[in-house]
DNA sequence: GATGAAAACTTTATAAG
DNA sequence: CTTATAAAGTTTTCATC
C-alpha cells in the first residue's frame, strides 16, 4: 500500500466525499435559506440546468453536506418566547459524569441547543421558555434534578440580532 | 366597544391568529425534524385525514407558527467544523451604538447567531469558523473592525450536545 | 372532520446531443 | 454540461358526505 497515492493527502480538510465546487456551495447557500424549493427554481438560480442541479443536490444529500430538511418554528406562536443562556459548572469532570449530564440534557425539551466549551465554565445551554416564572422551574424541576451541577449562571436574551441555523456555505476561507 | 367581549383577555400569551391544538402542535413537531414529508405521510403521523392536515400546514404557515422551510448544512462539509462564542461589551450603550453593531453583525457570514442580551457583557455572538487561526482572523478582520466594542471574551466549543434549531412544539408550559 | 377526484406541478430516471 | 421525455408522486383546489 506504500506506493498508493490518493488525491487527498492525510491532513487534508475533506468533507465526506470531496470538496464542493462554487456551484455546491450555492445548492447549499440557497437551500440554507429555502429548503422547499424545485429543482427548477433552484437550478434558475444556480445558474444550472434542471437535470446536473438534481442530481447535484442528491449528491450534497447523499454525502451529508445537506444534513436535513426541517420547518422553522415561530416560539411565540408556541408560547416559548423568551431565549435564556446558561452557563453550567460542574462538579467533576471525569468521561461518566460529562456523559450522563449531556443524555439528561437531551431529554429536557426546553433545552435547544447544548455545547460541552472550553473556559470559565463546562456547558453552555440555550433554553426556550414561556417568561422568567418558567426559567424558574426549568431551573428547579430540570436542571437541577440532573446530580453533578456545581453552579450555573444565567444571561437573559433581550432581543435575537441573528438567528441563522448554520453558516451561510458562500464563505469561503482562504 | 365597551361591551365587546373577545375570547382573548387582554394580558393572555397568544400567537398571530389563536392558540393552537394538539394536532397544530403535532403537526408542528413533525415538520420540525422532517421539513419534506409530503402531506400524505403528515397526516398519517399526526393521526388525521389528508385534505384537514393540509389545511392546518397552510394555516400555520399563513399565520407564522411556521417560520419557513430551510436545509440543514452541515459545518464540517463546508469546512467551518468549528464553533466558538464571543461576549461582547461595548462602550457605549444608546440606541444609535447598538442599532449599528447589531446591523454591521448581520453582514458578518462567520456570525451565525447574535443576541443582545442582560448581564455581565452586551451580546452573546456564536461563530462558525474553519479553526483557531480563521477566529483569531475573524476578530482582528471583521469582529474588531465594528466601532464601539469595549472588550470581548472567547468560549470554545468542543462538542455539540444539542443541535435544534427550534424548540419541539410538544412541549406545553401549564 | 373524512373521502374522492381532477389539474398543475414536481420528482426521479433515462436517453441523446 | 444541456435539452428532452416520461412515469410516478405531490400539491392544490374543490365538491360531497
Amino acid at each position: 500500500m506504500a506506493s498508493r497515492q490518493n488525491k487527498r493527502s492525510a491532513g487534508e480538510i475533506s468533507a465526506v466525499a470531496g470538496a464542493l465546487d462554487l456551484v455546491d456551495r450555492k445548492i447549499l447557500s440557497v437551500l440554507r435559506q429555502d429548503g422547499r424549493l424545485s429543482t427548477n427554481d433552484l437550478s434558475a438560480r444556480v445558474g444550472l440546468s434542471p437535470s446536473p442541479c438534481w442530481t447535484r443536490v442528491k449528491k450534497l444529500e447523499a454525502s451529508g453536506a445537506i444534513d436535513g430538511y426541517i420547518a422553522l418554528i415561530n416560539h411565540e406562536a408556541v408560547g416559548l418566547p423568551m431565549t435564556v443562556f446558561a452557563e453550567v459548572t460542574l462538579d467533576r469532570h471525569d468521561d461518566k459524569v460529562l456523559a450522563e449530564f449531556s443524555e439528561a440534557l437531551l431529554k429536557i425539551p426546553e433545552v435547544v441547543e447544548a455545547f460541552l466549551v472550553s473556559g470559565d465554565y463546562d456547558y453552555l445551554i440555550k433554553v426556550a421558555v414561556a417568561g422568567t416564572g418558567h426559567y424558574e422551574r426549568f431551573l428547579r424541576e430540570k436542571l437541577y434534578k440532573i446530580k453533578g451541577i456545581r453552579h450555573s449562571k444565567t444571561t437573559f436574551s433581550l432581543r435575537a440580532i441573528k438567528h441563522s441555523a448554520c453558516v451561510d456555505p458562500l464563505l469561503v476561507v482562504g
